[in-house]
RNA sequence: CGGGGAGUAGUUCAGUUGGCUAGAACGCUGCGUUUGGGACGCAGAGGCCGCAGGUUCAAGUCCUGUCUCCCCGACCA
């Protein structure tokens, strides 16, 4: 797997992800399968990436809110595409009650507490949010009404993958309601945007974005955005999705709004989300084969200090190694001392670097005596001898500059693995070699994107900006095409 | 749901044509020596060999059934 970095493979996860997560032990029988604990240190990247994101996401007007995990059963019959992609994967909620078994060594379902109606696990909120969205709306003023949910949700997808799809994930779905389509498109865009800002800053990832195709799209949906990153292994990942609802659920639940001229109107609608999926894409994107590497604005822990003592000088080299956290400190977050006197110095090296930690600081009595210490980059591995006075300084330079260097990394990634291709053969040769994204002339039928899979398991991602208007030929079927689109093998 | 593979210690796995008290490595516990790139020595704890049935003097090993997990597909964020 060198060179590839970390894929969601059982055996790169239990070597590399031994801090980020490990397979739910469920019931024996259990069919439940691909439920996974978020361990601290996975879960404090989590963390970071909501605390960022839900000050973006609340900049832009939004308000946070939240809404039952369960959900009539009946309202998922009321949009007919919605329902039709969502039913096969979903759990439902039959009955409320447990009771002793007859033989008195065990629990089973109480057939009494039967429910009248079932309820659905949410697989996604839209139903239950616009349910309530048609009493929350009936005038113009009431709009916008931008609300966002952080929450755990629920499909019973037929295969897992670790952080991929999971059976339950967490997740951050917004929903919006606009009195004019024009509205609703240009939120759909700037939320779309706002996740690709975010990978940028944040997870110092390089993406594309762009409008999905037709049979790609989210069921309900008008129109889906995404956004696509590329993973080290050449194959494509979606982790963030934007929706252009248009009118269909408000027709279907009935939100209506009296506009300013007096008519009633049906109103508009977006939905946008991102998962811990996130995560595995940051993970994937920057990893290498010595472990995790985190870009230092979403790292949960960016500088540890590892003090080098023995049993003559330990008392010297903590207070030394304090006085220095304590002054980074000052200027820099999330510092960690590692005391810990029964493990070598050479294992916790070992150990925070597998942690992905972007900047390891090492002080002992050799740098004590000439006032320095050795800091190590994470990402490239260098190693430079900083004095005191300056470090708290230097070290907040390096992690910018490490932020900086991921970026560019992914961007070289990214850009080095999309192909032009001018005919299916080179096609499939690209997809049969590295993978990465193809970029080509693509009709729009649905055969045709088809055929591609077939041949190539290669689907669309999206239509990125540059491709749209770019007229050519249909890589498959040779017609005339109106835009390029970009396909690749994805997770 | 189709194709392939696997279930033995906390983890990764050995275990021969059925044969004595079921093993290793790592991890874990204790003591000592160590500590600038995953330390070492000694002592120890830890097993319904996935589950149920069968064949046999004897089953981790053979047979039947069953459950679960992993990989590759189909489906999907």
């Amino acid at each position: 797997m060198s060179n590839k970095g970390i894929t969601p493979r059982e055996e790169d996860y239990s070597q590399w992800y031994f801090d980020i997560l490990e397979r739910a032990e469920l019931a024996e029988n259990s069919s439940v399968r691909g439920c996974m604990v978020i361990k601290p240190y996975g879960y404090a990247i989590w963390e970071n990436i909501q605390k960022n994101l839900d000050k973006m996401i609340k900049d832009a007007g939004v308000k946070n809110a939240y809404f039952p995990l369960f959900i009539p059963k009946s309202f998922f019959s009321k949009e007919a595409s919605h329902v039709k992609g969502f039913a096969k994967e979903c759990a439902i909620v039959t009955h409320y009650r447990l009771k002793e078994n007859e033989a008195g060594d065990g629990v089973e379902v109480d057939e009494n507490s039967k429910l009248e109606e079932e309820l659905v696990v949410r697989p996604t909120s839209e139903t239950i949010m616009y349910d309530t969205f048609s009493r929350w709306v009936s005038s113009w003023r009431d709009l916008p009404l931008k609300i966002n949910q952080w929450a755990n949700i629920v499909r019973w997808e037929r295969r897992t993958r670790p952080f991929l799809r999971t059976t339950e994930f967490l997740w951050q779905e917004g929903h919006t309601v606009h009195s004019t389509h024009e509205e609703s498109v240009q939120e759909v865009m700037d939320r779309l945007e706002m996740y690709v800002q975010f990978a940028r800053d944040f997870l110092a990832m390089e993406t594309y974005h762009g409008r999905k195709s037709e049979s790609e799209k989210f069921a309900g949906a008008v129109n889906t955005y995404g956004v696509e990153a590329m993973m080290q292994d050449g194959k494509a990942l979606q982790f963030g999705t934007s929706h252009d609802l248009g009118q269909n659920f408000a027709k279907a639940f009935g939100i209506q709004f009296t506009d300013t001229d007096g008519e009633t109107k049906l109103p508009w609608q977006t939905s946008w989300g991102v998962s811990t999926r996130m995560m595995g894409a940051l993970i994937m994107t920057h990893s290498d084969d010595n472990g995790l590497v985190l870009p230092p604005n979403i790292a949960p822990i960016k500088v540890v200090v590892v003090p080098i003592f023995n049993n003559e000088n330990k008392e010297k080299v903590l207070s030394v190694a304090s006085e220095i956290v304590k002054s980074l400190k000052k200027e820099v977050d999330a510092v960690e001392l590692d005391e810990r006197d029964f493990v070598s110095p050479g294992f916790k090296f070992n150990e925070w670097e597998k942690k992905g930690v972007p900047v390891r600081i090492e002080i002992g009595e050799r740098d004590i005596e000439s006032n320095n210490s050795v800091v190590v980059r994470r990402d490239t591995g260098e190693k430079e001898s900083i004095g005191y006075e300056i470090l708290a300084s230097k070290v907040s330079d390096i992690l910018s500059q490490i932020q900086e260097n991921l970026l560019s990394k992914s961007k070289d990634n990214l850009v080095s693995k999309t192909h032009r291709v001018a005919d299916f053969e080179e096609m499939k040769s690209v997809l049969k070699g590295d993978g990465g994204f193809v970029l080509t002339g693509w009709c729009g039928s649905e055969d045709c994107e088809n055929s591609i899979k077939y041949y190539t398991k290669a689907t669309t991602m999206c239509l990125i900006k540059d491709g749209e208007g770019k007229k050519g030929r249909c890589v498959y079927c040779g017609k005339e095409s109106n835009d390029e689109w970009l396909f690749a093998k994805a997770y």
